[in-house]
RNA sequence: UCCUCAGUAGCUCAGCUGGUUAGAGCACUUGACUGUUAAUCAGGGGGUCACUGGUUCGAGCCCAGUCUGGGGAGCCA
């Protein structure tokens, strides 16, 4: 028996297995929150229902003991699941009482030395099984649009775009690196198949401290043939609008666990906007207006707001302080005041970090260099503009891979295309139409200073049955980190990889 | 690699212009309370102030270096 069953089997005894995740108790009561992976549950335990001694038990657990009750299942509208359970036995598997994390805020490093405690907690259940949500999602579309899953390998000879970033690794003497795209083998593969995707981890060796990056992450890629940029652009709209559908459906109560406000999310089901590279820079150099507002004005708006938000913050916290201060107020509402603080102060060290962010932004959009790619401050300012994802098409080429399409109409921009997410979350796709022409590839490898010798299999694909094709990556971490609205891309997976952090 | 902020109890933090024996809450522990949602009341134990060196009569506080972490740039999904 689960939790997440405790609905349909209201009003009948049932035996539950789990941890205790939270408890508050009273004389002779004792309210337990169980959690058994599937969900959590507020289990009543009354001393004069299952006895004094097996009480004294209960009164001793702490948090994260492993225990089983079994009970009724009684409706409750103010509980998470809706139900709770009025125990009768209670055995205790182990009684723990030094749990290393309490009910209370701590710090990141904290948290991520505990990792493996820390997934236990509410906030990261919910975005693992949003996560699982998600994964399952994206099978599930390319399955039903006929596509064949087909990995890539993970160890690569070819430094396919500079060494710089790989993980090097000792290959039976020979060096080889750790993958950061199949994208390459991944057009080999829908050469085979027609239609296919990827789906697999990838590495990175960028030493890159920010909420975006992981050096292991998860990356599907798509890779089709006979498809151009804008069937390669319908195809990702679509894609991502039935991935957030799927969240929305299946995981509402996980959503609003993590507080996300899911109309915002629901904006997403209308057309993305669809900008060449050149309207977009005209949009981030406030050269053209959208809905009436440019970006220097929405700027200035938002640095106003900052300010006066930030303004009334500091003015509770003094008036939170003063009202501690005042003699004769009661232990418990110093405490609530106290902890009510400590919550606006991290509110502040936001708004003052936005502060001195926006006029960065500012400076940085009225001084973009057309030709030149965007920066994260650059892909913030356009996607503050707009509720839907943004994709841009058409870049220079010269910014772009070496494999992407030039568009025959105008050969200085390259077919490939970047989405953009809403609130700030910058990049998540980024894809595009591939050079079919083995001549252009050539001098492509050649310009960007490639070892040609190691693409000589990938040119193959040119020389037998080349054909137009298009493909995209989609990281799956910075979609989960959009989809909940977190603000570091480290909660969405288990364990995380980063720059300075291995273990646990 | 660069810029920037930080490191004080198991955890989250305060510590004034450098001045006596280092502070709070939580957690833990002892006792009281039958419906709680980080939230009752009273008592108790708990410290190499990241490390190394320097300035000073005196350093948690000032200076230099190192280490670790947060945020960002570059690079990217």
């Amino acid at each position: 028996m689960q939790i997440k069953d405790l609905a349909i089997n209201e009003g009948k005894i049932v035996t539950l297995q789990g941890w205790v995740s939270n408890k508050r108790e009273g004389k002779g009561i004792a309210f337990v929150i169980l959690r058994d992976g599937s969900g959590f549950c507020q289990c009543i335990v009354a001393a004069e229902n299952i006895g004094e001694e097996n009480f004294e038990q209960v009164k001793k657990l702490g948090l994260e003991s492993a225990i089983s009750v079994t009970g009724k299942v009684v409706r409750d509208e103010k509980q998470i699941g809706g139900y709770e359970i009025h125990v009768s036995e209670l055995f205790v598997y182990q009684s723990v009482s030094d749990y290393p994390i309490q009910k209370k805020e701590h710090g990141v490093e904290f948290l991520m030395d505990h990792r493996h405690l820390w997934l236990r907690s509410q906030r990261q259940w919910a975005i693992m099984k949003i996560r699982n949500t998600i994964i399952f999602a994206i099978h599930n579309f390319f399955q039903k649009e006929g596509f064949v899953q087909a990995d890539a390998p993970l160890f690569t000879a070819n430094a396919c775009e500079g060494t710089t970033n790989l993980f090097e690794t000792d290959f039976y003497g020979q060096p080889a690196y750790l993958s950061q795209s199949g994208q390459l083998y991944g057009e080999a593969m829908a050469m085979a198949l027609g239609k296919i995707y990827t789906f697999g981890p990838t590495f990175r060796a960028e030493k890159s401290k920010t909420r975006r990056h992981l050096s292991e992450f998860w990356m599907i890629e798509p890779e089709m043939a006979f498809y151009d940029l804008f069937q390669n652009m319908d195809l990702i709209e679509q894609f991502l609008q039935y991935v957030v559908k799927e969240v929305i459906d299946k995981s509402s109560e996980e959503l609003s666990i993590l507080g996300r406000d899911v109309e915002v999310l629901k904006k997403s089901s209308s057309p993305f906007v669809r900008l060449t590279y050149t309207e977009a820079v005209d949009i981030i150099q406030a050269k053209k207006a959208v809905n009436g507002r440019t970006t220097i004005e929405t700027l200035e708006q938002d640095l106003n707001n900052a300010e006066t938000q930030l303004r009334r913050v500091m003015e509770e916290i003094i008036d939170r302080e003063n009202k501690v201060a005042t003699p004769g107020m009661k232990k418990g509402e110093v405490n609530f005041n106290l902890a009510k603080i400590a919550q606006l102060k991290n509110e502040a060290k936001d708004l003052e970090e936005e502060l001195r962010n926006i006029p960065n932004w500012l400076n940085s959009a009225k001084n973009f260099q057309y030709g030149s790619d965007f920066g994260g401050s650059d892909e913030t300012v356009l996607t503050r503009l707009f509720d839907v994802p943004v994709m841009v098409y058409d870049w220079p080429h010269e910014v772009k891979a070496f494999y992407l399409k030039r568009n025959p109409e105008d050969e200085r921009f390259a077919r490939g295309v970047d989405v953009l997410a809403p609130e700030g979350y910058g990049e998540i796709v980024g894809g595009g139409e591939r050079e079919t022409d083995e001549q252009k590839l050539r001098s492509k490898i050649i310009e960007h200073e490639l070892p040609m010798h190691e693409f000589e299999w990938y040119l193959d694909l040119r020389r037998f049955g080349s054909v137009p094709h298009s493909g995209f990556g989609l990281g799956l971490e910075r979609l989960v980190a959009w989809v909940c609205k977190l603000n570091h891309v480290r909660e969405t997976i288990p364990f995380p990889r980063m720059y300075g952090r291995i273990a646990p």
